[in-house]
DNA sequence: CGATTTGTACGAATGTTTTCGTTGATTCTA
DNA sequence: TAGAATCAACGAAAACATTCGTACAAATCG
């Protein structure tokens, strides 16, 4: 039975990174597109204590064993987002939204395109 | 010369918290707002960590010292989140804030409040 | 077939973060 | 002033995260 989801450290989230964007790899896959210089074993040895985590799923029909993550994209960041909220913001979406806006500088577009999303979750309001 | 500032850990984050609600304090303070259960020489050496890598800064003058954050809370704050922007988002505010307020429903207020905030970047635009 | 390559498993070394016991100094109090 | 309370310093243990060497199995190739 999967434990509860921990958060993924730092080399884990890379890892997942990797498998989101190029789906599910072999730990030869995922080593290719690694910072170089990453040993082979060092992404096994990460792939299997993400197995055991549960954060990765391994199929391993094959020789060299397929991974996957085990959650999408958005639901691991909703938890990270949501984990930062409470640890550095009190839980204010205004000041996260502020300071993730102030560091780079918004284009016009991003700005149209953040409003858009404010008018969606208004009106699709219960 | 102080270092460059690493990203405070999670303990250490916690302590912060504490410096920046209540203003500069002294171990015992940050104790008596701690996680119930905290030992108090555990706050100091982390206090004593954090002054190290200039995290915080101590008044020794008296004989309990003082200790105060070194970075302004809103500061640290947007390193934290342009840190989890790269690390989680690529860098897209977008899915950042998509991900924030998809976590828990906004109120009308707090999405006028949010509009505000986008025009105010927008008209203060160059 | 025998050698090389490609792969998993595992344990141990290393590094980092968190916790706490102990020591000795200073201050308070009876 | 003696004893109790409060404090900073420090080192080491415990917990956690990362890296890698080694062993051995399966597939591939000459």
């Amino acid at each position: 039975m999967p434990a509860p989801h921990r958060r993924p450290t730092e080399a884990e989230l890379s890892i997942l990174r990797i498998l989101w964007s190029n789906g599910p790899s072999t730990v030869r896959q995922v080593v290719e597109r690694s910072e170089p210089g990453t040993g082979y074993t060092t992404i096994l040895k990460l792939l299997q204590i993400m197995t055991e985590k549960g954060l990765v799923t391994r199929d391993d029909s094959q020789q060299s064993h397929v991974f996957a993550p085990s959650q999408p994209e958005e639901k691991t960041q909703r938890q990270l987002v949501d984990d930062l909220l409470d640890r550095a913001f009190g839980g204010s979406v205004q000041k996260l939204v502020l300071q993730a806006l102030s560091g780079r500088k918004p284009t016009r577009e991003e700005l149209t395109e953040l409003r858009r999303m404010l008018n969606t979750l208004d009106t699709r309001r219960p």
